[in-house]
DNA sequence: TCATAATATTAGGTATACCTAATCAAAAAA
DNA sequence: TTTTTTGATTAGGTATACCTAATATTATGA
């Protein structure tokens, strides 16, 4: 019985992304992020845990690690998928994501290990984060949401969580991709926006956008 | 309900592969193909029928119109991945038929496009099969296989139509590729080998391996 | 504390694409 | 012509992964 892993990969990378927001996954959470209906991720949740992907705690799911080292190999194909349609394919980082959903599930360790070669290794995907090693390792750099940046104070953009395309494009029009030096000038108060500056122009930025934006 | 289809997408690209030498293609045939019961084939190919994309015939199974179509966009995106595969990511032209095999499945329209402006609209696979255009024309050369050249005749090497990795790197290590010109010095009678120069070396070369090999 | 609301799970059901065993039909050989 | 072989289909069944509706199970807040 050869498996098709790929709703497997969906699943772990989706409780790996979640789990950095909120640890134990709770499956409603789950179930909304990866647009099914509660029951089926209860349902499959079950299953990956008779496979030893996951288990459950008290108040959600986790992965076992098993189930971590499975979902870093599918986010370094992820992240280096996302990283051959904008280096080499000519994709704008707002067009990749749901691509690279794709592809992720179509691409064998050979030709995993074959992109980042062609790559020269990239460290991290076109949106900044870090893309594991074939082991599994992953250099996390310390950063905080730009949002929590006081008045004055400056910072490197490091990675944006976010994937939705519509904000991409608008942070690109802005100029604010990673690496790129951000200085907030002024916060406004009552949670209205920050005023930051970006190569020498000004913004007004949404907290909720800013927070999305992690600087170092 | 969002389909997926490449299950279709592999029946459909069988059957117009298998239809080139046995033109209605039968349902046994299929299932050796693609490693399924008859039963299965049976099954599905009612399933494609009630989709319009193949009707039966006296002695087996037809492409439609829409079928034939759908065929070559299966086809020309598993000869665009061959073709990012040797070109871009350095495999060899033994290596890529499965992997080739899943990637077709993963990739959008979008990128179709955008592989084939990257690789310069190559016009053939490595193997030396035309790759349809976006409209589904296909340029076929007019080739006769290896085998039927006589004594003293010469041929240039159009394309191999074998995909078993092994064979392909025999010919591989003979010189034996796309566009390179053969001769065939005598022909051993009773089903002999041929005796063949390439590149100033001469080689036997059994029939069945010179049957698979197209010239011009 | 008790009701309400949010979360999770059971129960029961669907669609897809596979399978084996058995049957039916047509072609080839005796 | 009859038998045998080959080829295709029907019948019946499995696994996977999804669904809705109903039922628990927890939390929260009045």
């Amino acid at each position: 019985m050869e498996a098709d892993n790929s709703r497997t990969e969906e699943y772990l990378e989706s409780i790996y992304k979640l789990q950095q927001e909120q640890h134990p996954v709770s499956t409603s959470r789950l179930a909304e992020h990866l647009k099914l209906s509660a029951p089926s991720v209860s349902e499959m949740v079950k299953k990956l845990t008779g496979k030893g992907l996951v288990f459950h705690s008290e108040k959600g799911v986790c992965l076992t690690d098993d189930g971590k080292s499975l979902a870093k190999k599918v986010i370094r194909r992820h992240r280096l998928s996302e990283r051959l349609l904008t280096d080499i394919l000519g994709y704008k980082w707002d067009e990749v994501h749901d691509e690279a959903c794709k592809l992720e599930h179509a691409i064998s360790p050979e030709m995993e290990d074959r992109i980042a070669e062609s790559l020269g290794n990239p460290k991290t995907c076109p949106h900044g984060h870090p893309i594991p090693d074939k082991e599994g390792n992953l250099v996390k750099e310390k950063v905080k949401p730009l949002s929590e940046l006081k008045a004055r104070e400056k910072g490197i953009i490091v990675n944006v969580f976010e994937e939705d395309p519509n904000m991409l494009k608008y942070l690109a029009s802005l100029g604010m991709l990673p690496d790129v030096c951000v200085k907030v000038e002024e916060i406004a108060p009552f949670g209205g926006p920050l005023i930051v500056c970006v190569a020498g122009s000004r913004y007004a930025l949404g907290r909720e956008v800013a927070s999305k934006i992690k600087v170092k």
